[in-house]
DNA sequence: CGGCCAATTGAACCCAATCAAAGAATGTGG
DNA sequence: CCACATTCTTTGATTGGGTTCAATTGGCCG
């Protein structure tokens, strides 16, 4: 969509300008680092569409904190086919995957024009010694992307339209979290070809349960652009859909 | 099977004494306490078949590593249903999926007699930024939690058979870095239904799959001692059953 | 022995993949 | 600016793999 010809810049931009700044793992390597080290610590840097943050293989020496936009962390099966691992929206770290390797196992390409905050790995090492809060804050992050792996795993059972409306909801939830506005109403960064990849679906199932929302009235969507009509039916649909049984619970 | 009536016994062992101990994180805390601390640092405790070692909304206050035995890390869906995230062979980590959160998010159940190692996570705090090894050591488990995860997330897309023959593979590949030996002869801790509930598969399923390779030659099984016959087509099953396209590498 | 649980096998059904094709959107080059 | 190319999206028809339902066997334990 917007495809402008932005170069790959890196500028010593201040951190402090990030609207994400309270939740952002690199401001507070920076607020540990104290302000005379901040030009050699955090730069930003942005990326157009289809450009690589990195490359599976490539060297592990930085962490990334996405401050507007949006990429995909992927990697390739064997048979040469692309699987997208998560997104990754602003306020998401990004690489922290590849923690306690040396090398990258997936990529991250962006979705759409991007701008994203680099954290050199030495400095974030050395910071983890030093500063609590900066320890703290990289566990927390760590575990926010193994819950986000495990709640992925859930799909493995779902039918595809429960996994689109958990998908959707997701996706509300974060955006929910993220800024306070736009709850009902956003645009989808990602093709359906990256949703299907994502959810480990075929293209046109995507498409038809689309189609079956909107028919349904959950949703109404044109292009990229979705609102939710009915929030309370995509919940049920994402949650209770597979519990219409009395749900006797398993002790 | 083994289903002996050993109690939930706590004992000071020391930590020397396991076997696993050169990649074990609790043995790289307990280096980096010194032996002075050695009682009052590492604990194990004795399992048995079905009894939890940490139950979903409990307290995370220690991280385990497990000594002998398996366990099962799991969590219930929306209707009940148990859904398994991990399954924990001897040297690996439990417990960690939930650091960064104040409870346990999944619970961890013993498959059979279970020897753990206790890590309090008040002393692995502290040792963190202590000891630059122990921080290392932390951020290496959580890579392999990680990476873990991302390797389940492979299954979405593979039919039933490829996911039996990569789960099998799995299994003796982590059996077969931990010990040197029974590479090609093991038995499973876990019964049909499990496999079924971490593959998503249904339990007539792993049947029909097991008894598949049986037939084709691939494995000869007896209850759930497993023995490899033909590891050569149990790998090809597993990874190269997807390409027998000519596979033009996606750029 | 009877009850319980795990494992196996068969038959019918169903959801999603696949194949096929056409339309919409976007970007490119003349 | 328009024609063309490419990619993305959508819809229909068909197929197939896995679930579901159902029945049977065998082991373990009270």
């Amino acid at each position: 969509m917007l495809n402008q010809n932005v170069s790959n810049t890196v500028a010593a931009l201040p951190c402090t300008s990030c609207l994400r700044h309270s939740a952002c793992l690199g401001a507070c390597v920076q607020d540990a680092v104290g302000a005379e080290g901040e030009n050699a610590c955090i730069t930003t840097m942005t990326l157009q569409r289809g450009q690589p943050l990195f490359r599976a293989g490539d060297a592990v020496d930085a962490v990334y904190i996405v401050q507007s936009g949006a990429l995909k962390s992927r990697r390739h099966s064997y048979n040469g086919e692309e699987e997208i691992v998560a997104f990754r929206l602003p306020g998401d770290s990004v690489g922290l995957d590849a923690i306690g390797n040396r090398e990258h196992g997936t990529e991250a390409v962006a979705l759409c024009s991007t701008r994203v905050c680099q954290v050199p790995l030495t400095t974030l090492r050395r910071e983890v010694h030093a500063s609590p809060a900066v320890a703290s804050h990289l566990l927390d992050d760590l575990g926010r992307e193994i819950g986000q792996l495990q709640e992925h795993l859930r799909d493995e059972r779902r039918t595809a339209q429960v996994r689109i409306a958990a998908f959707l909801l997701a996706q509300l939830q974060r955006r929910r979290r993220l800024f306070g506005a736009q709850i009902d109403r956003f645009t989808l960064p990602m093709t359906r070809i990256d949703v299907g990849r994502f959810l480990g679906l075929a293209t046109e199932t995507v498409s038809r349960m689309f189609t079956r929302l909107q028919t349904d009235g959950v949703i109404a969507c044109e292009g990229n652009s979705v609102q939710v009509l009915d929030s309370t039916m995509l919940a049920r649909l994402a949650d209770v859909a597979e519990s219409f049984q009395p749900l006797a619970r398993v002790a």
